[in-house]
DNA sequence: TTGTATGCGTTATCAT
DNA sequence: ATGATAACGCATACAA
């Protein structure tokens, strides 16, 4: 049974009153008093109930993330740095998975008590809808950051990179390598989702900048932007009469897929078809070929989305914010001569 | 300001006793009372407060996941079972990272509040040493189940795979493919670890049952089971006057980095050196050449780690139980001929 | 079946 | 500078 309070009041001969501003390091309180008090704790093993402070001052010290899937690499590398992030202000972080799936998002979202057991939500969506976000901001009125989605701006506080510059000038980096029959992976069918839509503005500027032919034919969709449906959508252009000679994908995940797929084919990477992606995530820096990308600094994402969660638990009538990220294009082996 | 059981009492004009059975499913309540306490709680949009009700109850519904790094694959494809898992039974989770820091580890371990915030705890330690799990557990009695530590047997619950027959049968695969010098990547400097250890003495056993010598020099050590200390590992291999014919890794990040070490070295795989891994990671699915591995149950070792983790939350006294997890090989091409 | 009253362990208000 | 005491919102022992 730990120590309450109350033990360590009565054991030390004062009121709890007294105990909780030494532990709490309130300023007004004597010296030796202090010493008296710190002794029984030590004594006691005493360790205040997070909870019944949590019933008393609203704040619970933790934060959620809300990902689609953990074992996505991009976004366990971004959860490691929002835990880092959190952890050096004293935040704990809770991980939620919508597993991608519309009704699943919508129960978290909405879900039924988790108000209060979080003071802040960082949410990360492949695919979510405005009017979800509305609901939820106005039903529990729960502190949220929105990270890689930069359409609503003005309504929510969100950290993203450019992503039409960002998928821009990675086409127009296979177009510098000479290529001119450009596929892209990733587009959604429905085009209500931000991120999808503005990679896919950046690919058709960087086509339109270099003079290049728009063919819709040569945009192939992915749902979940994984492995498999980079493998499947890489191997559907190998097969076509007239191949692709360089492939954008929307993500590293869908690129490592695109690759393996290439290679079954009997082609070669970059050779017969460059292949580019966006995220860097660790697992293209070890492949053959190493996979150009364009890198998004997680560890500035995570620092700065947890400011801004901060910022705004501190006072909830601040103005939504919008924080845009740096990118950089990273060449490696994929896009090589 | 949400409205609280008293308000909905208020509203209804019945006591608060009544609105909280109806809430917590309570049997004994008319139904005409449930319906009208059911509509106030309905227009006032009344979820009851988690955290007064854990102060109350004891329970929080909250799981506390204790990884080295949470975006190392085979940690964060686990997270993304036992998240689910977890959800099943009504519970999430709170994901900690040690870092592979002693320190940060212990902090985490013995760390000041932070008990009574999750219900029990599942810690997937890469290295950790049973006196500080004794002490965490006597200290504050937190329920806690082991995830991959056979070596505590009796004291704790744990599920893990039998690590030595899983080294063995990996190594065993590669002396049936007629490799015959067999070096390992994964040794840890310092023997106090189980899973490293046991690893190790499957990898001697595989040897000794094929009349091969066990050579210290062809043990290589590697602190963070990462690409890095994979890559690191295999080009001190590849650099040496004999060669290895083979590479046993004490898990798939590692063979990831060794492999990319080999191809750097200007050799081939599996021509000139075979590599298999350990967890099957599905980026070994993908990579040139795919990875030979030894397969485990993610799905199983999450459920059964809960299972056994709600078990003893609801019976403390329970005795420690130790719960085997099944593993596969799996052949790809880094070991095929 | 439903109402009343107490306590979970803190923090914060009001005295002194 | 410190003591007494009232909440925070819920669950439940005890009554009715």
């Amino acid at each position: 049974m730990p120590a309450t309070l109350r033990d360590v009041a009565d054991r030390a001969g004062v009121s709890v009153r007294t105990v909780s501003n030494v532990v709490s390091g309130y300023t007004h309180v004597s010296e030796q008093m202090r010493e008296r008090v710190m002794r029984v704790i030590e004594e006691l093993d005493y360790r205040a109930n997070p909870v019944a402070r949590t019933l008393r001052t609203g704040r619970t010290g933790a934060l959620a993330l809300v990902v689609p899937e953990i074992d996505v690499p991009y976004f366990s590398e971004l959860a490691r740095d929002v835990i880092d992030a959190a952890a050096v202000q004293g935040y704990r972080v809770m991980i939620d998975q919508t597993g991608n799936d519309h009704q699943r998002e919508r129960e978290l979202l909405l879900g039924e008590d988790r108000t209060m057991l979080f003071d802040g939500m960082l949410f990360s969506p492949l695919v979510t809808s405005a009017e979800l976000l509305e609901m939820k901001h106005s039903r529990s009125g729960v502190p949220l950051v929105l990270l890689g989605e930069h359409e609503f701006d003005g309504r929510f506080d969100h950290v993203a990179i450019d992503n039409v510059a960002a998928a821009r000038e990675a086409v127009a980096h296979l177009v510098g390598r000479g290529r001119r029959r450009i596929a892209a992976i990733g587009a959604q069918p429905e085009e209500e989702y931000a991120t999808p839509r503005q990679r896919t503005a950046g690919y058709e500027a960087a086509l339109t900048d270099a003079g290049l032919p728009l063919d819709p034919e040569w945009m192939l969709p992915a749902p979940h932007y994984s492995r498999a449906d980079g493998y499947r959508a890489a191997m559907e252009l190998c097969e076509r009469p007239t191949r692709p000679d360089a492939i954008f994908c929307f993500s590293d995940l869908l690129a490592v897929g695109a690759i393996r797929a290439i290679f079954d084919a009997g082609l070669s990477v970059p050779g017969d078809i460059a292949v580019i992606g966006i995220d860097d995530i660790e697992e293209g820096r070890y492949g053959r070929p190493s996979l150009s990308t364009v890198s998004l600094d997680t560890p500035f994402i995570a620092r700065e989305a947890i400011g801004r969660l901060l910022a705004r638990i501190d006072d909830p009538t601040e103005a939504a914010r919008s924080i845009v990220a740096p990118h950089r294009l990273v060449v490696r082996e994929s896009t090589a001569d």
